[in-house]
DNA sequence: TGTAATATTGAGACCGGACTCACAGTGGTT
DNA sequence: AACCACTGTGAGTCCGGTCTCAATATTACA
């Protein structure tokens, strides 16, 4: 099997050119398909070509084409399937359309984005496709733009940046769910995230996530309409490592929450191990809802209640914008294709009435 | 913000000699830092490219030094928390030791990871890190090795390549955990894989992947240990998507499995969904240990028991290889740092006494 | 002070393709 | 027969760096 390749030594065009007698500039031609070229030097380079095993170096072609027809993606945190998923929608779309994918993933540190993005540029990708680490940061993000290469965003916004963002809305979703809740009786409802923000929350704080932010804002919306306030004590951010989540779920617990919603899976494990280790029952004293929709979230008993976003297609539509842009085109969005669902499974019963409210004191912090 | 970075277009090094008027030569010598260069053009040429806001082509360097710095990883699924963590393993190590790392994602596709394989090859990456989709299709492989590029496997080994590969021994973990299984009084043991396979299991059938062969093998060293036999109607391969995975989940309950064996989280998924759909509790009706050490496995009630493999250390070992390799060195392989662990959690408890076994047909498929 | 050794320097080749340009051949017009 | 449009073709330039080589400058040593 390994007799068959014989030992290749970067063979170029200007050795199929003189395999097939006709000069570089002609062998080019007929290799990269443009100029014109007659049948008879085409037949001829071609079979050089095959014969010498010839292998296009991409580095020169990209070099004085500009063009590498390859897609840069950039993540914060690929081991999250959700991560995983919309690369998969990324890549099959980049893939139909002669693209190739290149991923870096940045553990969700803006340093390692600002390298990340470099060196996708200095790779001189076609295109960039981000899920930005921070609502703030955009420097970098400015500078694709300005080197003229076309960059979407998905997953998050960035403030202050011209360009395509595929995320569906989480306004209307968390309002729709919250409300849901309210409506079985809850009222102290405590939502726990990794974003973190200086110092306690309160309404309309900058936050690094805008996805985050259009959560809470739909919190706020719902409590709103029902005449009701929000009780910002259980608005915690900056939940770290499973430690501080599980202490965070207790306080939340103790100071009277009747339900707890989970910005994203990593939260999700910890506050139903916590809530496991309390010796509570969901949905019987405490209900639960997570956002995004993992296999796992079945499995429990009961199984969770998950706000759902079509990770998948929102991948693919981002793939297919910088595509388009790419060929300087505009693409035409269409957001409400990309719409966040509530998913009732199980996790969400009627608020249990005021026992338990009055057993834990407020926690200052 | 965007007013303080000024147009940049393209700067080269001959636009950094003029502007520090030296020759382009003098220029490349002091931003490259190689040759002999006087303090006085050094600063010159410095304060220039700072000036000029110079950021060196890599592609231009990469075509004439052959080096790019780069590492280029193919997985098949990086939708699979496995790989994503063993992905960060390899990050970690090349982040530190000054390397980019390129990710191209398979979906477990022969066909897409010779692409990869070549896209990567293409960019010139300095060395390759594989987790090879296929035991037996190593042609693509034995290329990188031809093109003189460094090469490792991890995860899974690869028939006929003489090259490290960074994937824990399964015998030990798997015959030891089937003693266990033995030893409560379980005799009728099912596995089930995604593996696929030509017709119903065999001893010694050759399989696509190397870990999958290791589990049997082990599974049968136990059996053989224990003076009994391993039904080999129970060892499932080529399970698919969830739908075939129930059926197959019924067929063994059916054939009397006392136990179920999952060998990744997928698989795991399905079981658990079809053994709680059928009224089944684990571990009084059914004992459950899968492959893999998912955050969610402590979820679930009870807890599950798993064979961990120490996924992160894979990645990182394996990243250390290639880049010693790249640096010239010979990596010293310490395979027994990587060792795969049984962690007892609760799903697996004593075989319930042969009534269960009476009741199925052995299925012929 | 002469000369060898060493440090700096600029010109230009080179990596492997794409592409420009000038020139030759071909066929159609008038 | 003279002119024009168009296809084929090869020589050579360019992309943006690295690197060789020969020339010049500086320094060291006898």
């Amino acid at each position: 099997m390994s007799e068959s390749t014989p030992r290749r030594r970067d063979v170029t065009v200007a050795d199929v050119a003189r395999e097939a007698r006709v000069s570089k500039a002609q062998a080019a031609r007929a290799l990269g398909g443009y100029g014109a070229v007659s049948d008879d030097v085409r037949e001829r380079v071609m079979a050089a070509a095959e014969h010498l095993n010839y292998r296009p170096n991409e580095l020169a072609r990209t070099m004085n084409t500009g063009k590498s027809n390859t897609l840069g993606v950039v993540v914060g945190d690929i081991e999250n399937p959700h991560f995983g998923l919309a690369m998969r929608g990324i890549s099959d779309v980049a893939k139909a359309a002669g693209f190739d994918v290149i991923l870096i993933n940045t553990s969700e540190d803006v340093a390692a984005e600002v390298d990340a993005v470099r060196v996708l540029l200095d790779k001189r990708v076609d295109g960039l496709i981000v899920a930005p680490a921070s609502r703030g940061d955009s420097e970098h993000l400015g500078r694709v733009l300005e080197a003229g290469r076309p960059l979407v965003l998905f997953d998050r916004k960035v403030d202050g940046l011209n360009v395509d963002v595929f995320a569906p809305d989480m306004t209307d979703v968390a309002r729709e769910s919250t409300e849901q809740l309210i409506a079985v009786g809850h009222r102290r409802i405590a939502f726990i995230s990794t974003v973190d923000a200086e110092g306690p929350y309160r309404e309309g704080m900058p936050l690094a996530s805008s996805q985050v932010a259009e959560r809470l804002l739909g919190m706020h919306l719902a409590f709103r309409h029902a005449g009701l306030c929000l009780n910002r004590d259980l608005i915690r951010l900056g939940a770290g490592d499973s430690e501080s989540i599980a202490a965070i779920t207790e306080e939340v617990l103790a100071d009277g929450a009747t339900a707890i919603v989970a910005s994203d899976g990593l939260i999700a494990l910890s506050v139903i191990e916590t809530i496991q280790r309390l010796g509570l029952s969901i949905p019987d004293d405490v209900s639960f809802l997570m956002y995004d929709d993992f296999a796992w979230t079945k499995l429990t008993s009961p199984p969770l209640s998950v706000i759902a976003q079509p990770v998948y297609d929102i991948g693919a539509a981002a793939a297919r914008a910088v595509i388009l842009r790419i060929r300087g085109q505009v693409p035409r969005t269409s957001p409400e294709e990309l719409k966040a669902v509530l998913v009732e499974r199980g996790s969400i019963g009627a608020a249990t009435a005021g026992d338990r409210q009055a057993m834990g004191a407020s926690s200052a912090r």
